[in-house]
DNA sequence: GAAGATACCAAGCAAGCGCTTGGTTTGTAA
DNA sequence: TTACAAACCAAGCGCTTGCTTGGTATCTTC
Protein backbone atom coordinates (compact mmCIF):
# COMPACT_ATOMS: atom_id res chain seq x y z
CA UNK A 1 0.00 0.00 0.00
CA UNK A 2 1.30 3.27 -0.80
CA UNK A 3 1.72 6.42 0.75
CA UNK A 4 -1.68 7.99 -0.77
CA UNK A 5 -3.79 5.18 -0.61
CA UNK A 6 -2.75 4.94 3.43
CA UNK A 7 -4.09 8.53 3.78
CA UNK A 8 -7.37 8.03 1.94
CA UNK A 9 -7.86 4.93 4.11
CA UNK A 10 -7.16 6.77 7.03
CA UNK A 11 -9.70 9.60 5.84
CA UNK A 12 -12.49 7.17 4.81
CA UNK A 13 -12.15 5.57 8.74
CA UNK A 14 -12.47 9.57 9.58
CA UNK A 15 -9.60 9.68 11.61
CA UNK A 16 -7.59 12.03 9.52
CA UNK A 17 -9.37 15.31 8.01
CA UNK A 18 -9.79 15.43 4.14
CA UNK A 19 -7.11 17.89 3.23
CA UNK A 20 -9.27 19.67 0.63
CA UNK A 21 -12.10 19.93 3.04
CA UNK A 22 -12.83 22.80 5.50
CA UNK A 23 -11.39 21.00 8.85
CA UNK A 24 -8.12 19.99 6.74
CA UNK A 25 -7.52 23.33 5.16
CA UNK A 26 -7.84 25.35 8.35
CA UNK A 27 -5.83 22.29 10.61
CA UNK A 28 -3.26 22.70 7.86
CA UNK A 29 -2.65 26.61 8.25
CA UNK A 30 -3.11 26.01 11.61
CA UNK A 31 0.31 23.86 11.42
CA UNK A 32 1.81 26.26 9.44
CA UNK A 33 1.36 28.93 11.50
CA UNK A 34 1.86 27.43 15.05
CA UNK A 35 5.32 26.44 13.45
CA UNK A 36 6.55 29.97 12.34
CA UNK A 37 4.85 32.14 15.27
CA UNK A 38 4.34 29.46 17.71
CA UNK A 39 0.95 28.07 19.18
CA UNK A 40 0.57 30.84 22.02
CA UNK A 41 1.93 33.80 19.10
CA UNK A 42 -0.87 32.65 16.41
CA UNK A 43 -3.73 34.51 17.64
CA UNK A 44 -7.52 33.18 16.65
CA UNK A 45 -7.26 35.82 14.33
CA UNK A 46 -4.53 34.64 12.46
CA UNK A 47 -6.10 31.16 11.69
CA UNK A 48 -9.25 32.37 10.48
CA UNK A 49 -7.59 34.79 8.29
CA UNK A 50 -5.32 32.29 6.91
CA UNK A 51 -8.95 30.52 5.51
CA UNK A 52 -10.67 33.78 5.07
CA UNK A 53 -13.25 33.42 7.51
CA UNK A 54 -14.11 35.87 10.36
CA UNK A 55 -12.40 34.59 13.79
CA UNK A 56 -15.73 34.13 15.48
CA UNK A 57 -16.64 31.32 12.54
CA UNK A 58 -13.66 29.36 14.08
CA UNK A 59 -15.59 28.85 16.85
CA UNK A 60 -18.08 26.69 14.47
CA UNK A 61 -15.62 24.08 14.20
CA UNK A 62 -13.70 23.65 17.18
CA UNK A 63 -14.79 24.58 20.54
CA UNK A 64 -11.53 26.36 21.82
CA UNK A 65 -8.10 27.38 20.11
CA UNK A 66 -6.30 24.62 22.04
CA UNK A 67 -8.95 21.33 20.08
CA UNK A 68 -7.11 22.82 17.03
CA UNK A 69 -3.93 22.25 18.50
CA UNK A 70 -4.49 18.72 19.52
CA UNK A 71 -6.36 17.97 16.16
CA UNK A 72 -3.15 18.89 14.31
CA UNK A 73 -1.22 16.78 16.57
CA UNK A 74 -3.24 14.14 16.94
CA UNK A 75 -4.40 13.45 12.74
CA UNK A 76 -0.68 13.70 12.34
CA UNK A 77 0.37 10.96 14.62
CA UNK A 78 -1.68 8.93 13.23
CA UNK A 79 -0.95 9.27 10.18
CA UNK A 80 2.42 8.94 10.29
CA UNK A 81 2.01 5.56 12.63
CA UNK A 82 0.28 4.33 9.63
CA UNK A 83 2.77 4.94 7.80
CA UNK A 84 5.88 3.99 9.94
CA UNK A 85 3.70 0.13 10.05
CA UNK A 86 3.95 0.49 6.28
CA UNK A 87 7.65 0.94 6.06
CA UNK A 88 8.23 -1.39 8.50
CA UNK A 89 6.01 -4.55 6.76
CA UNK A 90 8.03 -3.73 3.65
CA UNK A 91 11.63 -4.76 5.13
CA UNK A 92 13.15 -7.50 5.07
CA UNK A 93 15.93 -7.57 7.93
CA UNK A 94 16.22 -5.67 11.37
CA UNK A 95 18.49 -3.55 9.94
CA UNK A 96 16.78 -2.35 6.56
CA UNK A 97 13.42 -1.91 9.16
CA UNK A 98 15.50 0.33 11.07
CA UNK A 99 16.56 2.08 7.86
CA UNK A 100 12.89 2.19 6.55
CA UNK A 101 12.36 3.56 10.30
CA UNK A 102 15.06 6.16 9.97
CA UNK A 103 13.74 6.80 6.14
CA UNK A 104 10.08 7.05 7.56
CA UNK A 105 10.69 9.63 10.16
CA UNK A 106 12.59 12.20 8.33
CA UNK A 107 10.20 12.17 5.51
CA UNK A 108 7.62 12.68 7.91
CA UNK A 109 9.90 16.05 9.70
CA UNK A 110 11.45 17.12 6.51
CA UNK A 111 8.13 16.53 4.10
CA UNK A 112 4.48 17.21 3.58
CA UNK A 113 3.78 16.78 7.12
CA UNK A 114 6.87 18.43 8.49
CA UNK A 115 5.34 21.57 9.47
CA UNK A 116 2.82 19.37 12.32
CA UNK A 117 5.79 16.95 13.10
CA UNK A 118 7.57 20.53 14.13
CA UNK A 119 4.45 21.91 16.20
CA UNK A 120 4.29 18.05 18.07
CA UNK A 121 7.70 18.91 19.09
CA UNK A 122 7.77 22.57 19.82
CA UNK A 123 4.60 23.20 20.98
CA UNK A 124 4.26 20.36 23.48
CA UNK A 125 3.60 22.32 26.63
CA UNK A 126 0.58 24.67 25.36
CA UNK A 127 -1.37 21.08 25.08
CA UNK A 128 -3.24 20.79 28.56
CA UNK A 129 -2.28 18.09 30.22
CA UNK A 130 -5.66 15.94 29.99
CA UNK A 131 -4.56 16.62 26.15
CA UNK A 132 -0.83 15.20 26.68
CA UNK A 133 -2.17 12.24 28.13
CA UNK A 134 -4.31 11.45 25.08
CA UNK A 135 -1.33 12.34 22.59
CA UNK A 136 0.93 10.35 24.71
CA UNK A 137 -1.05 7.20 24.32
CA UNK A 138 -1.24 7.37 20.90
CA UNK A 139 2.85 8.03 20.61
CA UNK A 140 3.14 4.94 22.71
CA UNK A 141 1.72 2.58 19.36
CA UNK A 142 4.10 4.44 17.21
CA UNK A 143 7.31 3.94 19.91
CA UNK A 144 7.04 0.75 20.39
CA UNK A 145 7.19 0.03 16.49
CA UNK A 146 10.42 1.53 17.34
CA UNK A 147 11.94 -0.31 19.92
CA UNK A 148 10.48 -3.75 18.63
CA UNK A 149 13.25 -2.97 16.11
CA UNK A 150 15.82 -1.72 18.61
CA UNK A 151 15.73 -4.40 20.69
CA UNK A 152 15.88 -7.19 17.83
CA UNK A 153 19.36 -5.68 16.43
CA UNK A 154 20.69 -5.58 20.22
CA UNK A 155 20.28 -9.21 20.40
CA UNK A 156 21.90 -9.82 17.16
CA UNK A 157 25.07 -7.45 18.83
CA UNK A 158 24.22 -5.04 15.85
CA UNK A 159 23.80 -2.33 18.34
CA UNK A 160 25.86 -1.22 21.20
CA UNK A 161 24.02 0.61 23.61
CA UNK A 162 20.24 0.10 25.34
CA UNK A 163 17.63 0.22 22.82
CA UNK A 164 15.77 2.49 25.22
CA UNK A 165 18.24 5.07 25.31
CA UNK A 166 18.84 4.61 21.42
CA UNK A 167 15.30 5.34 20.26
CA UNK A 168 15.68 8.38 22.65
CA UNK A 169 18.92 9.59 20.74
CA UNK A 170 17.30 9.18 17.90
CA UNK A 171 13.80 11.17 18.31
CA UNK A 172 16.15 14.23 19.09
CA UNK A 173 18.18 13.44 16.78
CA UNK A 174 15.73 13.23 14.01
CA UNK A 175 13.16 15.70 15.27
CA UNK A 176 15.87 18.28 15.46
CA UNK A 177 17.17 17.82 11.43
CA UNK A 178 13.87 20.20 11.34
CA UNK A 179 16.05 23.49 12.33
CA UNK A 180 18.61 22.88 9.60
CA UNK A 181 18.48 20.40 7.10
CA UNK A 182 16.88 21.94 3.66
CA UNK A 183 16.29 19.32 1.11
CA UNK A 184 17.69 21.48 -1.69
CA UNK A 185 21.09 21.80 0.05
CA UNK A 186 22.70 19.18 -1.98
CA UNK A 187 21.98 16.37 0.62
CA UNK A 188 18.95 14.13 -0.10
CA UNK A 189 16.56 12.37 2.13
CA UNK A 190 18.51 9.17 1.42
CA UNK A 191 21.68 10.60 1.90
CA UNK A 192 21.10 11.66 5.33
CA UNK A 193 19.24 8.72 6.64
CA UNK A 194 22.64 6.48 5.26
CA UNK A 195 24.57 9.46 7.77
CA UNK A 196 22.34 8.43 10.32
CA UNK A 197 23.13 5.00 9.90
CA UNK A 198 26.91 5.38 9.83
CA UNK A 199 26.61 7.39 12.68
CA UNK A 200 25.67 4.70 14.15
CA UNK A 201 28.16 2.52 13.45
CA UNK A 202 26.10 0.16 10.76
CA UNK A 203 28.76 1.17 7.91
CA UNK A 204 28.08 -2.42 6.73
CA UNK A 205 24.71 -1.47 5.69
CA UNK A 206 25.16 1.69 4.05
CA UNK B 1 40.39 25.37 35.93
CA UNK B 2 37.91 23.78 37.81
CA UNK B 3 34.01 24.68 37.05
CA UNK B 4 33.82 27.26 40.31
CA UNK B 5 36.82 29.01 39.54
CA UNK B 6 35.20 29.52 35.59
CA UNK B 7 32.17 31.22 37.23
CA UNK B 8 33.60 33.79 39.21
CA UNK B 9 35.86 34.80 36.49
CA UNK B 10 33.35 35.18 34.06
CA UNK B 11 31.43 37.49 36.57
CA UNK B 12 34.33 39.71 37.51
CA UNK B 13 34.39 40.36 33.83
CA UNK B 14 30.82 41.65 33.80
CA UNK B 15 30.22 38.54 31.48
CA UNK B 16 27.71 36.41 33.76
CA UNK B 17 25.54 37.61 36.28
CA UNK B 18 26.12 36.89 39.90
CA UNK B 19 23.22 34.40 40.96
CA UNK B 20 23.18 35.86 44.61
CA UNK B 21 22.59 38.91 42.92
CA UNK B 22 19.53 41.05 42.25
CA UNK B 23 19.95 40.39 38.13
CA UNK B 24 21.23 36.91 38.37
CA UNK B 25 18.49 35.84 41.00
CA UNK B 26 15.76 37.18 38.21
CA UNK B 27 17.07 35.61 35.30
CA UNK B 28 17.63 32.14 37.33
CA UNK B 29 14.08 32.27 38.22
CA UNK B 30 13.25 33.36 34.67
CA UNK B 31 14.74 30.41 33.41
CA UNK B 32 13.05 27.94 35.34
CA UNK B 33 9.51 29.77 34.44
CA UNK B 34 10.42 29.94 30.87
CA UNK B 35 10.88 26.55 30.52
CA UNK B 36 8.51 25.06 32.74
CA UNK B 37 5.21 27.26 31.13
CA UNK B 38 6.96 28.86 27.92
CA UNK B 39 8.38 32.56 27.49
CA UNK B 40 4.82 33.64 26.16
CA UNK B 41 2.52 31.98 28.93
CA UNK B 42 5.07 33.82 31.73
CA UNK B 43 3.75 37.00 32.76
CA UNK B 44 5.75 40.22 34.00
CA UNK B 45 3.91 39.36 37.16
CA UNK B 46 4.75 36.06 37.17
CA UNK B 47 8.52 36.78 37.30
CA UNK B 48 8.09 39.25 39.64
CA UNK B 49 6.09 37.42 41.81
CA UNK B 50 9.16 35.36 41.54
CA UNK B 51 11.77 37.83 43.23
CA UNK B 52 9.33 39.10 44.95
CA UNK B 53 8.80 42.70 43.39
CA UNK B 54 5.80 44.29 42.02
CA UNK B 55 5.99 44.00 38.28
CA UNK B 56 6.40 47.45 37.48
CA UNK B 57 9.58 47.29 39.47
CA UNK B 58 11.02 45.00 36.22
CA UNK B 59 11.22 47.49 34.19
CA UNK B 60 14.33 49.11 36.44
CA UNK B 61 16.63 46.15 35.17
CA UNK B 62 15.26 45.56 31.91
CA UNK B 63 13.96 47.61 29.54
CA UNK B 64 11.82 44.96 27.78
CA UNK B 65 10.12 41.48 28.73
CA UNK B 66 12.61 40.36 25.56
CA UNK B 67 15.50 41.79 27.00
CA UNK B 68 15.20 39.09 29.86
CA UNK B 69 15.25 35.66 27.84
CA UNK B 70 17.56 37.12 25.67
CA UNK B 71 20.21 37.84 28.51
CA UNK B 72 18.84 34.34 29.94
CA UNK B 73 20.33 32.85 26.54
CA UNK B 74 23.52 34.85 26.27
CA UNK B 75 24.86 33.99 29.93
CA UNK B 76 24.16 30.35 29.36
CA UNK B 77 25.74 30.36 26.34
CA UNK B 78 28.71 32.33 27.42
CA UNK B 79 29.06 30.31 30.50
CA UNK B 80 28.67 27.06 28.76
CA UNK B 81 31.07 27.51 26.25
CA UNK B 82 33.85 28.55 28.67
CA UNK B 83 33.02 25.08 30.48
CA UNK B 84 33.43 23.14 26.81
CA UNK B 85 36.76 24.81 26.03
CA UNK B 86 38.28 23.90 29.27
CA UNK B 87 36.69 20.66 29.14
CA UNK B 88 38.60 20.13 25.55
CA UNK B 89 41.92 21.62 26.90
CA UNK B 90 41.72 18.90 29.91
CA UNK B 91 41.72 16.09 27.39
CA UNK B 92 44.64 14.14 25.62
CA UNK B 93 42.66 12.18 22.80
CA UNK B 94 40.36 13.55 19.91
CA UNK B 95 38.37 10.65 21.43
CA UNK B 96 38.81 11.43 24.84
CA UNK B 97 38.08 15.26 23.68
CA UNK B 98 34.75 13.60 22.04
CA UNK B 99 33.38 11.84 24.99
CA UNK B 100 34.75 15.45 27.27
CA UNK B 101 32.65 17.76 25.03
CA UNK B 102 29.53 15.29 25.07
CA UNK B 103 29.92 14.32 28.84
CA UNK B 104 30.16 18.82 29.44
CA UNK B 105 26.96 19.54 26.97
CA UNK B 106 25.01 16.52 29.02
CA UNK B 107 26.36 18.22 32.25
CA UNK B 108 24.73 21.77 31.09
CA UNK B 109 21.33 20.65 29.44
CA UNK B 110 21.03 18.30 33.03
CA UNK B 111 22.55 19.85 35.33
CA UNK B 112 22.84 23.73 36.99
CA UNK B 113 21.71 25.36 33.71
CA UNK B 114 19.65 23.00 32.34
CA UNK B 115 16.05 25.23 32.84
CA UNK B 116 18.10 28.10 30.66
CA UNK B 117 19.76 25.35 28.49
CA UNK B 118 15.69 24.16 27.76
CA UNK B 119 14.73 28.03 26.96
CA UNK B 120 17.74 28.22 24.42
CA UNK B 121 16.29 24.90 22.30
CA UNK B 122 12.36 25.59 23.16
CA UNK B 123 12.19 29.44 23.01
CA UNK B 124 14.20 30.48 20.70
CA UNK B 125 11.46 31.66 18.05
CA UNK B 126 9.91 34.24 20.75
CA UNK B 127 13.43 36.38 19.99
CA UNK B 128 13.26 39.11 17.87
CA UNK B 129 15.30 38.48 14.52
CA UNK B 130 18.27 40.96 15.72
CA UNK B 131 18.41 39.35 19.20
CA UNK B 132 18.52 35.53 17.12
CA UNK B 133 21.16 37.19 15.07
CA UNK B 134 23.71 38.42 18.25
CA UNK B 135 23.38 35.07 19.98
CA UNK B 136 23.67 33.20 16.80
CA UNK B 137 27.24 34.92 16.98
CA UNK B 138 27.88 33.42 20.43
CA UNK B 139 26.85 30.15 19.50
CA UNK B 140 29.22 29.90 16.84
CA UNK B 141 32.23 30.06 19.15
CA UNK B 142 30.55 27.52 20.70
CA UNK B 143 29.94 25.08 17.70
CA UNK B 144 33.60 25.61 16.52
CA UNK B 145 34.80 23.66 19.34
CA UNK B 146 33.18 20.71 18.44
CA UNK B 147 33.94 20.89 14.62
CA UNK B 148 37.25 21.01 15.34
CA UNK B 149 37.32 17.79 17.10
CA UNK B 150 34.66 15.56 15.07
CA UNK B 151 37.12 16.80 12.02
CA UNK B 152 40.19 15.25 13.09
CA UNK B 153 38.14 12.29 14.06
CA UNK B 154 37.08 12.25 10.93
CA UNK B 155 40.54 12.28 9.44
CA UNK B 156 41.50 9.40 11.67
CA UNK B 157 38.66 7.89 10.46
CA UNK B 158 37.47 7.03 13.74
CA UNK B 159 33.90 8.57 12.68
CA UNK B 160 32.52 7.19 9.27
CA UNK B 161 29.89 10.13 8.96
CA UNK B 162 30.15 14.29 8.31
CA UNK B 163 31.23 15.70 10.97
CA UNK B 164 28.95 18.71 10.59
CA UNK B 165 25.84 16.16 10.15
CA UNK B 166 26.99 14.61 13.17
CA UNK B 167 27.48 17.50 15.13
CA UNK B 168 24.28 18.60 14.34
CA UNK B 169 22.03 14.73 15.26
CA UNK B 170 24.42 15.24 18.55
CA UNK B 171 22.87 18.50 19.11
CA UNK B 172 18.98 17.07 18.89
CA UNK B 173 20.06 13.85 20.46
CA UNK B 174 22.02 15.59 23.76
CA UNK B 175 19.01 18.48 24.07
CA UNK B 176 16.38 16.00 23.79
CA UNK B 177 17.69 14.21 26.76
CA UNK B 178 16.25 17.25 28.47
CA UNK B 179 12.64 15.79 27.92
CA UNK B 180 13.37 12.32 29.79
CA UNK B 181 16.57 12.28 31.39
CA UNK B 182 16.36 11.77 34.89
CA UNK B 183 19.84 12.12 37.37
CA UNK B 184 17.77 9.63 39.59
CA UNK B 185 16.27 7.06 37.66
CA UNK B 186 19.39 4.56 37.96
CA UNK B 187 21.32 5.90 35.06
CA UNK B 188 23.93 8.50 35.73
CA UNK B 189 25.31 11.12 33.15
CA UNK B 190 28.18 9.17 32.98
CA UNK B 191 26.41 6.49 32.07
CA UNK B 192 24.66 8.21 29.34
CA UNK B 193 27.97 9.62 28.17
CA UNK B 194 29.01 6.09 27.47
CA UNK B 195 26.22 5.44 25.95
CA UNK B 196 26.25 8.05 23.37
CA UNK B 197 29.59 6.83 22.86
CA UNK B 198 28.78 3.42 22.25
CA UNK B 199 25.30 4.40 20.13
CA UNK B 200 27.92 6.21 17.85
CA UNK B 201 29.76 2.78 17.03
CA UNK B 202 33.06 3.86 19.71
CA UNK B 203 33.11 0.89 21.46
CA UNK B 204 36.83 0.84 21.75
CA UNK B 205 36.58 3.93 23.56
CA UNK B 206 34.46 3.31 26.33
C1' DG C 1 24.64 64.34 57.25
C1' DA C 2 23.66 66.13 52.77
C1' DA C 3 23.17 64.69 47.99
C1' DG C 4 22.53 61.82 44.47
C1' DA C 5 21.90 57.54 42.55
C1' DT C 6 19.57 53.07 42.86
C1' DA C 7 15.73 50.16 43.84
C1' DC C 8 11.29 49.78 44.48
C1' DC C 9 5.76 50.55 44.99
C1' DA C 10 0.86 51.66 43.77
C1' DA C 11 -2.02 52.57 40.28
C1' DG C 12 -3.51 52.19 35.90
C1' DC C 13 -3.52 52.77 30.58
C1' DA C 14 -3.95 51.16 25.87
C1' DA C 15 -3.98 47.27 23.18
C1' DG C 16 -4.83 42.65 22.14
C1' DC C 17 -6.61 38.33 23.52
C1' DG C 18 -10.07 34.13 23.36
C1' DC C 19 -14.56 33.58 22.96
C1' DT C 20 -19.88 34.74 22.81
C1' DT C 21 -23.98 36.38 20.85
C1' DG C 22 -27.83 37.15 17.66
C1' DG C 23 -28.74 37.11 13.27
C1' DT C 24 -28.03 36.05 8.07
C1' DT C 25 -26.64 33.23 4.11
C1' DT C 26 -25.82 28.82 1.89
C1' DG C 27 -26.39 23.95 1.17
C1' DT C 28 -29.40 19.69 1.24
C1' DA C 29 -33.21 16.77 0.91
C1' DA C 30 -38.21 15.70 0.55
C1' DT D 1 -41.13 25.10 -2.50
C1' DT D 2 -40.51 24.39 1.88
C1' DA D 3 -38.07 23.19 6.00
C1' DC D 4 -34.10 22.62 8.54
C1' DA D 5 -29.35 22.41 9.61
C1' DA D 6 -24.72 23.77 8.79
C1' DA D 7 -21.64 27.58 7.84
C1' DC D 8 -20.67 31.98 8.41
C1' DC D 9 -20.70 37.35 9.71
C1' DA D 10 -20.62 41.69 12.52
C1' DA D 11 -20.07 43.38 16.75
C1' DG D 12 -18.27 43.44 20.95
C1' DC D 13 -17.62 41.74 26.01
C1' DG D 14 -14.64 40.83 29.73
C1' DC D 15 -10.19 39.98 30.86
C1' DT D 16 -5.13 39.86 30.67
C1' DT D 17 -1.15 41.58 28.72
C1' DG D 18 3.39 44.41 28.55
C1' DC D 19 4.63 48.57 29.98
C1' DT D 20 4.36 53.66 31.98
C1' DT D 21 4.01 57.05 35.40
C1' DG D 22 4.85 59.73 39.57
C1' DG D 23 6.29 59.22 43.76
C1' DT D 24 8.85 57.04 47.96
C1' DA D 25 12.15 54.39 50.46
C1' DT D 26 17.06 52.71 50.78
C1' DC D 27 21.84 52.65 49.91
C1' DT D 28 26.36 54.85 48.85
C1' DT D 29 29.87 58.36 48.92
C1' DC D 30 32.23 62.35 50.39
Amino acid sequence: MNQDAILKSLIADNLVSDPSGARGRLLREAAGLFRDKGYERTTVRDLAAAVGIQSGSLFHHFRTKEEILKAVMVETIRLNTALMQSAVDAAESNADKLRALIRAELESINGQTGEAMAVLVFEWRSLSESSQEEVLKLRDIYEALWLEVLEALRTEDVLAADPFVVRRMLTGALSWTVTWFRPDGGLSLDDLTSQVMGMMGMKQFL
